[in-house]
DNA sequence: ATAATCCCTGTTATCGCTAACATGGCTTAC
DNA sequence: GTAAGCCATGTTAGCGATAACAGGGATTAT
């Protein structure tokens, strides 16, 4: 009844050559005659052979599959990078296994990373975008290739980053050139890299025109946490502007300014960072920095696999250039 | 250099076994000695043993991974489910196997369950909440348990289901409570089960009521497609409530509203469904139905487990019951 | 005391595949 | 015409684990 799936032995069999050649078809081997091929592959088709990836993975030392250590796969950032590298590594032929981190300390990234090493992975890529310590990830072993997203390359480790800082500069410059003198910011949670540069960003932006009042409430990337800290940095009744490290607090910070009666943009321009999907259709439509997800996980998969088919031109790094958005959430200063 | 990993052989050289006894201390088999398992187990420590899953996979058959189709991953609802399948399949100590639809056609869907199937799934959940025919997968081989998620059970595959129709009803009855009389919806992509499912409850609503103008248009989840699909409802002034799908288009509807300059909830009542992290900060605060994508994930897999283990009573359908979260969108109808 | 039983451990075969080497027929070169 | 070379194919040997059976020593039963 529950009879085995037919196995090279089979296929050669019914096509009368030796298991060995089929496995040349089946990879592609250049010697192999036309007559030959047509026969096996029409014999693999009549049966409904599939090769038992388990065999191949054993003796090729490969497991085609590719480990990826994410942070909450429910926000859209790491939700769309993570399904970009899934199509890319669908495309040349890798499976996906994800580990999804639920702290963000050193332990848990080693212990993802140790959990994905242990299911032989042939290559890692690593969004966590946490600072976890001066150290490098001291369990990657070094024959296993890595690409590290939107994180600091501490040791050698290939990366592709977001501009962060230019993206939150081109906020704020804008912000700037709208005439605002006090431009708040709704951080992201401290820990985390991306929240640190878009603060340098920020800073440095300020400091270029000379703006020195620099106040700042830190979020944890949610509406919720927006609101609450635009209740706090309206306790300033100079600031008209805020720059929010993310769309999601900055849709928080449209409720908080409502209730207080205050209107976007006549009163106080906002402007977001991420562009969500919905973003565009907040009321009202939020300016923010569009930061290219699909790209940066097309472009980490691509690192990755460069490495793991052993390209001699290895990128160190790569870069990817946010951009500005504007809609109707900023304008002019008021007077 | 390049020096294999350690093999069982290298354990049991180091403790001076057989390679059959570690790999029964590998797998608590219980007739080992303490002694000897502790013996076997210190020198997996020293030599930093890790079992290779694809040679354990080649002569069990059992890959330990469990394959997933899922429609648009970058989704809430579907990126939550996902989440939650794949924390409960860690716990049990299952890897996932993702495939991500790009259309919603019988045949796509046929071909990512082919692909799962060829990387050798212990188990499959599908959530492909599309119409896809009358017809059962056929190329699900029969030895491979399945779980449909959000599907309707053609053939006798065990399913988990949200009642969708029942969390329309909550939401339309609601309004009708408040007095709405003109009650439009907002609707889903025709062929996704949950839009059905989502105007069988509107209809049955309205019906207990006696209300029978219907006023439906279709949008596709999106908060692009909400907006358009709003203003064409307010092509009817007498509709006084909006009850849209999802959550995203409830938020296009409200910047419809908004330029309209149709207040909402004095002019016009609003209501959603799935309840994102961010509706609650949308202004006004949006009325919605909550459906626990967490539960579901956990169930289905749950389920699936069940079916793999090969337990007796294996449960044919799970239910999972929406609840209506009133919040400001949502008020009586105006006179 | 001898046989039966159980616990623990070892030996051998096997899973399905690829790598490496072996072989045999045919072309090419001198 | 024979050596050399090449192409297409076959043969053998593992990869690292589990399964099934075999066996030896201690304990218990007769």
């Amino acid at each position: 009844m529950a009879k085995r799936p037919p196995s090279m032995f089979d296929v050669a069999q019914a096509s009368g050559v030796s298991h060995q050649t089929v496995s040349r078809v089946l990879n592609n081997h250049e010697s192999v005659s036309d007559k030959t091929r047509a026969k096996v592959l029409a014999s693999m088709e009549k049966l409904g052979y599939r090769p038992n990836l388990a065999a191949r993975a054993l003796v090729t030392g490969k497991s085609s599959t590719i480990g990826v250590l994410s942070y909450d796969t429910t926000l859209f950032g790491p939700a769309s990078m993570l399904h970009a590298i899934r199509e890319s590594a669908r495309e040349v032929g890798y499976a996906l296994n994800t580990v999804t981190l639920k702290a963000i300390d050193r332990e848990s990234v080693e212990n993802g990373i140790q959990e994905l090493v242990n299911a032989a992975v042939d290559g890692l890529v690593i969004i966590a975008p946490h600072y976890v310590g001066d150290k490098p990830f001291s369990n990657i072993p070094g024959s296993i290739p890595t690409v590290i997203v939107e994180g600091e390359d501490v040791g050698k480790i290939p990366s592709v980053n977001v501009d962060q800082i230019l993206g939150a500069q081109l906020a704020v410059e804008h912000l700037i050139s709208l005439g605002h003198k006090r431009i708040a910011h709704i951080s992201g949670p401290e820990n985390w890299f991306e929240t640190q540069k878009r603060i340098e960003g920020w800073k440095c932006a300020l400091d270029k025109s000379k703006l020195s009042t620099k106040s700042i409430v830190a979020g944890d990337w949610s509406a919720r946490s927006g609101y609450e800290a635009t209740k706090e940095i309206l306790k300033d009744p100079n600031v008209t502007a805020i720059f929010a490290a993310n769309d999601s607090m900055a849709l928080g910070a449209l409720k908080a300014l409502s209730e207080a009666k205050i209107a976007v943009p006549a009163k106080m321009s906002l402007i977001g960072f991420d562009n969500l999907p919905e973003s565009e259709f907040l009321v009202p439509e939020l300016t923010t920095v569009i930061q290219d997800f699909q790209e940066v996980g097309k472009r980490s998969l691509d690192l990755l696999i460069g490495q793991i088919e052993g390209k001699k031109t290895v990128t160190k790094r790569v870069d990817i250039t946010p951009t500005l958005e504007i809609r109707a959430s900023t304008a002019q200063a008021p007077r």
